[in-house]
DNA sequence: TGTACATCAGTGAACGCGCGTTCACTGATGTAC
DNA sequence: TGTACATCAGTGAACGCGCGTTCACTGATGTAC
């Protein structure tokens, strides 16, 4: 057979490609505000099926919600893996982190918008796989710090809080760029950040752990 | 006139019962998901009125929800007088402000856990609100550091952005105090956010501002 | 290659229900005289 | 103090609408022979 550039879908093919218009549009639709607050038939319209088409994809809202947390924790994923690709090769960890920060979070709006969202206020189930993620993360992390570091200053626990510290400040930033639109208010968030690294980066270089 | 114990209610008394009973009744109903998602029947249904007689207190939902940032500020601003009366007296400044933060977060469980949720999740207009208390709280705090730090090391801006990351870091916390139950890990939480802010202090102590 | 049957993404009608908001009302409380 | 009237928090019926979910269905795609 011939392959041509508009050869027509498979079955298989056409349901994926709904599948993934049901993702943007619950993406879209949630974007200001809680899946809790979302409709099935508000999805099953935007996406421009009939709403009984929804159960061919999924159970429930809720369901759809694990799924978006799974695709955007693959975006959070992506960003880690460039912090550690620039803290590796850049001269400067703190401004490499940020500009892959800034970078991710302009790429993927909908998806670190929708974490910041559903981590407080998604359905039970929704939060808990966030929750799970983040910790994920947070080890992650603090296994790349012992690399960086040397294990002769640090304990392990130590490790595991500074990771969490950072994750915090990772993700109060992101947070803060999301609900901005202006510019020079990012510039400045930016410029915060880069500070507040800066200061607490001077008290990691002098910690020890206490044994 | 004689005063008894059981005076019988004035109208504007009975009013202002009533409106006390919507506020608490949102709370507890939003208590894990967003304004957004909280209907005014639902409301209703719970202080024991008929729908209708929502509108005698409030336009709407959502300006119900304004005013419940203001009384959600009001527990978070009894917070920062504490950690500032702590600061003062005590010999430690990071324990006195962690007792602080896990006595308050306990007090108003509802208060904090409604800001937490309705600063991302929320209405626009409450969002709103909610960003210029939280921009409030920064400067006032600002304004304390200075006293504490003396203007010699530190420029203006840098004492907000300092401000920003401490509010940064107990916004985190109180986040993950609501978000479990579980005594041990509430333990691991606060043992985890004093060594955080340790670690940042010894940076406080060596910065010096660029001007 | 052609035919007969199976699969299954999407349809459309129907259901009972809760939604926000309108309206005219009731009756206890408050006020003016 | 007593009376006549005003106020207003809360009532209850009604509206049109969107909700999640059920069910029997259609018709294009896929598969077995």
């Amino acid at each position: 057979m011939i392959e041509t550039g508009t050869e027509p879908e498979s079955r298989a093919e056409r349901k994926l490609r709904t599948r993934r218009a049901i993702l943007d549009a619950t993406l879209e639709l949630c974007s200001d505000s809680s899946l809790n607050a979302l409709s099935l038939r508000q999805v099953a319209k935007q996406v421009g099926i009939v709403p009984t088409a929804f159960y061919r994809h999924f159970d429930s809202i809720e369901s759809l919600g694990l799924a978006l947390v799974e695709e955007s924790f693959d975006s959070l994923r992506d960003l880690f893996r460039d912090v550690r690709r620039n803290a590796r090769a850049d001269e400067d960890i703190v401004d490499g982190s940020i500009d892959a920060l800034v970078d991710h979070v302009h790429r993927r709006r909908d998806h670190f918008g929708f974490i910041a969202r559903e981590r407080v206020a998604g359905p039970r189930s929704v939060r808990g796989a966030i929750h799970r993620e983040i910790e994920l993360c947070e080890r992650e992390l603090a296994t790349d710090l012992a690399l960086m570091t040397g294990t002769d200053a640090w304990t392990g626990k130590d490790l595991h809080v500074l990771s969490a510290l950072f994750v915090s400040v990772l993700v109060s930033t992101a947070e803060q760029i999301l609900s901005t639109t202006r510019v020079e208010q990012e510039e400045q968030i930016i410029a915060t950040v880069r500070t507040q690294l800066r200061m607490l980066l001077i008290g990691v270089y002098q910690w020890r752990s206490e044994r």
